[in-house]
DNA sequence: AATTAATTTGAAAGCGCTTTCATGAACGGC
DNA sequence: GCCGTTCATGAAAGCGCTTTCAAATTAATT
């Protein structure tokens, strides 16, 4: 049975209280004017004269009117949506970038949407064939495994926004946080303080970020002075329990270490606990430094020095470049610099 | 300028590739059938015979047919999407719900649609009108601090679950965490491990579930025949800060104690921290037991002793039940019973 | 076997908006 | 002051589906 307005309008016959929502061409009968003259004035598609600017702005203000974003896409081929891509959604790291695009897209009228990647290329792909038949506007990919052509290939369709990579190519614009850096002040950082041994728990070696992290370390080391040990350096999986189990390794391969450089602040904090059941200290024994700055870095014991990595900002700054690209102008967004944040589970190493 | 197929299409002339997405009445054609009946096939409508049935399934696979949900969205009512209102989309507690509800809606063919209520009834009220507009088919409320009445007026017209509370109403089901039981073991715990003088460290007591933890503490104490001290309670944020700010309070009011129960895992990581800088060793000093079981807090130095609250479990449990709710069927989901995890921030006390 | 009820099917009318196209009005140039 | 332009405006045609309605087919009933 079709529904009409009368169908589902209870008792109130007022309108614009929430009940039956009010039509665009209610607007237009309301103001005088025809249902396109709303609508281009909704879209600011052409110009319409003053007057009946005012009175269709009236108009909509009286009835409270909300134009139906499914019918604008539908019509329009706008849906006012974007996808965004993101690993996994109760990621603490990709939690808060989540946040900074939603801040940034809200104002806008853009809405995002949000699907899984799991860090599997294949369900990537599948994410953007899900988001596509939504009819999103625009794809924001927060760093995952996709390959580079498929993103330039899905940006010839759609604008796209890619974090973690450094690409270029039409209709895409790629925001890249310098991780190489970030890496090399963490481990610089450790060297300043005296460390000469120096772990290095990894990431995953398919993310780019981990290797660029990787190569921080060892340009760091190098421009030290300091000979890189192949033995000190330990996979992760970016996860806590591989912090955990790294210091495992380390321990057990008898290295010698003053201090350990983390590729995540999840791992770094995995470590700090493998170190504490082994009965050593950090600081005391052990110096650690992180990478991502998470909230609960802060809290941890000790409170975590660690490679600030600004997720909000760098959400925020790729939605704000996903709406340049919607708008048709380039991206001019550049990610903020790395930076160390020192707290307490450093200590100089007198040798 | 509209778009047509053509102008769209590439190269390529062969379909079912990506290119120009394939739609219903291409379907019926090849099928050799009205657009109507595949529909009906799509959404099970109506009988359709065996050999048509069987016709359009074909057809469907070889063209590679996926509908388009705005359109379905705008015709049917549909869309096949479900709006949820988290309080933070970067919360880690609510971060893994966040997963289970995509996790159990992606097989039904649902999406989520993520919004954040940021613990502001203001600010949810206006989620809901967005995701209204946005024609969810339902709105699954994570706890927030919406009133009740809202709540139920809200699923007058569109179908709500809704967690944290306990609530009754046509179109509309919840599902509550026993959060007084929480309370309660958590507490109890404590007692059995022989402590006598046990800290509150509350959470904001705007929310429901602060003030059940709450009464489960007191309904352990009074089980025990200790008298509640209302200055071992202190009130906090439910934020890390909070304990650590609440662990100084109770150091400087000189109150004696030997345990602290916190309403959630971020105050008792706060409140440990707050403690090891007054020179306080948990468990050696103090117990503490936490509330939510935070992925994080199994990694916490120690380890942390708390009442294992199945987000991702939950969340899968508010989804299950809107996709009953959605297909007309009563939900009979029930939320799986507090359970206590018991690690190595406690110890017991020899009086 | 004749008539009625139940079932399958297609044509066509929307869903609420955007956009094209054509019209009429205001405009400037010679 | 006449004619080609530009500009503002409305009518109407979709966007890709679902759903009603009625026609056509089949099954059931006496």
């Amino acid at each position: 049975m079709k529904k009409s307005n009368d169908a589902r309008g209870s008792a109130k016959t007022a309108r614009g209280r929430g009940d039956a929502p009010v039509k665009l061409d209610e607007v237009a009968k309301a103001a005088g004017v025809s249902p396109s003259t709303v609508s281009r004035i909704l879209n600011g598609t052409a110009s319409v004269s003053e007057a009946k600017k005012k009175a269709v702005d009236d108009a909509i203000a009286a009835l409270g009117f909300v134009p139906n974003p499914v019918a604008r896409g539908l019509a329009g081929g706008r849906t006012w949506s974007v996808g965004v891509i993101t690993q996994a959604i109760d990621s603490p790291f990709y939690g808060v970038a989540l946040r900074g695009i939603e801040d940034e897209l809200d104002p806008a009228g853009y809405c995002p949407l949000f699907v899984s990647g799991h860090w599997d290329a294949k369900i990537e792909a599948r994410c953007i064939d899900v988001l596509r038949s939504r009819r999103v506007d625009g794809i924001i990919v927060l760093t995952g495994r996709l390959a580079d052509p498929v993103l330039r290939q899905c940006a010839k369709r759609i604008p796209v926004v890619v974090t973690g990579r450094s690409l270029r190519a039409p209709g895409l614009f790629s925001l890249n946080f310098d991780n190489f850096e970030g890496g090399r002040i963490a481990t610089q950082h450790l060297i300043d303080l005296g460390h000469r041994h120096i772990a290095f728990i990894s990431g995953d070696p398919d993310h780019p970020d981990a290797s660029e992290r990787l190569r921080g370390y060892r340009a760091a080391l190098e421009a030290a002075g300091i000979k890189y040990d192949a033995a000190l350096v330990v996979p992760g999986t970016y996860q806590e329990i591989s912090g955990l189990l790294a210091v495992d390794t380390l321990l057990k391969n008898r290295q010698r270490f003053t201090a350990i450089f983390a590729a995540n602040d999840q791992m770094a904090l995995g470590a700090t606990l493998g170190l504490q059941r082994r009965s050593l200290r950090v600081p005391e024994d052990v110096s650690i430094v992180g990478f991502d700055d998470l909230p609960t870095s802060l809290f941890a014991i000790p409170p975590l020095s660690t490679v600030h990595q600004p997720a909000y900002e760098l959400g925020r700054l790729a939605a704000s470049a996903m709406l340049q690209l919607l708008s048709g102008t380039a991206p001019t967004v550049t990610p903020p610099p790395p930076r160390l944040v020192v707290r307490e589970s450093v200590r100089r190493q007198h040798s």
